[in-house]
DNA sequence: ACCATAACACTAACGGTTAGGGTTTTGAAT
DNA sequence: ATTCAAAACCCTAACCGTTAGTGTTATGGT
């Protein structure tokens, strides 16, 4: 019961349908594209690439569960005693990286090109911002009140999506980090702020 | 030339429709409610509607501009050498009482029931974000980078939506700008943080 | 009195999305 | 091997927000 067909051949037409629309996007342009038109670029029906996609957008950001999952991993698979912000801000540097690499370029130019996209992106955002404080508010390690659990998660998030418009997108990283730390050290009892990089350098 | 008939008769034309908008949302509901029954209640066509409102959304946030200029005016018409981060904590303070004042309660009810409506107010604050970034960064008692000043406006936003769900709102926009308030001084050359509220355990 | 233009109206359409109702494929139980 | 329920898929037709195109009226300045 591991891998079916049935689940391998949904896995299947949903990658087809998401190849297939990533390449119109960027081929034509996102506007230009429409759902007709990448339905029959995959050879489905278009209701049927609604079932495995919610709208139009969600083609776009196709593993943003990956994303989410990442946040909250950063988290509840860090080493024991191992403070919370330099975990977070490790795997926040490492996803402003990947999503500033050259081949990610084109896709990130199309997605700042539409306000429908931007739009859609800033809903994902506070998706992740909620499950990230839930992920924080759970930790037995830390005591914090919802409100800062849930504060410092966006602050977080902000940093991703700041530093991803930055002219320098790791230093934009540091500096914010900078801030949450002092923010976080705020909320928290414990006084051992170990690991406050103060570096804005590169690699 | 201040109030020529013309002005007067489209102003009056807007508010007619955002009433009907409004009237009819709380009653039958907004997602029941179409924007051809908005148009015929407020008597006139709907491209007139849209040539009012730049989408339905928009009908419910009638408002959002006063938002926007409440919170640049709280940085740029503040008292000389008053410091920004209290200033910043008393307007949203303010903010954040009127929307959950509790003739305020059934407006929010229904936009929080919408994922449409809570979408739309959530790419509303990034702009009101932006707006408020600019504004610090044009103080010329302040000097700030691009990165942290966009860091600390989106703060504040973060601060006014997280407070508004939150149990206690007054307790959260306190708890939440003791944080802001710790950022802020890593970024800020000066160090007074005179107007720091309640008991905050410095560095 | 005249005219450029703002404000409004009407129709028809476009494009994302969904409901309704069908067919085939799959996994499992007999 | 047969049977069966559910999953995955297809098709058609529509709904609804939104816009283009075009025309009409009211307004304010000259």
């Amino acid at each position: 019961m591991p891998t079916g067909r049935r689940e391998r051949k949904k896995a299947a037409t949903r990658q087809k349908i998401a190849d297939a629309a990533l390449r119109l996007f960027l081929e034509r342009g996102y506007d230009a594209v429409g759902i007709r038109d990448v339905a029959a670029e995959a050879d489905v029906a278009v209701t049927t690439l609604f079932s495995h996609f919610a709208s139009k957008e969600a083609l776009v950001f196709e593993q943003d569960e990956d994303f989410e999952q990442r946040l909250t991993r950063a988290v509840t698979g860090r080493a024991a005693h191992e403070p919370l912000v330099p975990a977070l801000r490790r795997e926040i540097q490492a996803l402003v990286r990947h999503c500033t690499a050259d081949s990610a370029a084109p896709i990130w130019r199309m997605i700042d090109a539409s306000p429908a996209l931007r739009e859609y992106e800033e809903s994902m955002r506070l998706r992740h911002a909620e499950s990230l404080a839930t992920a924080i508010a759970a930790d037995p390690g830390l005591s914090v009140t919802p409100t800062a659990s849930r504060a410092i998660a966006r602050f977080v998030i902000d940093a991703y999506s700041l530093a991803r418009e930055a002219a320098d997108p790791q230093a934009a990283v540091g500096e914010i980090f900078q801030m949450i730390e002092a923010a976080w050290d705020v909320t928290c009892p414990s006084g051992d702020s170990a690991g406050t990089a103060t570096g804005t350098a590169g690699p």
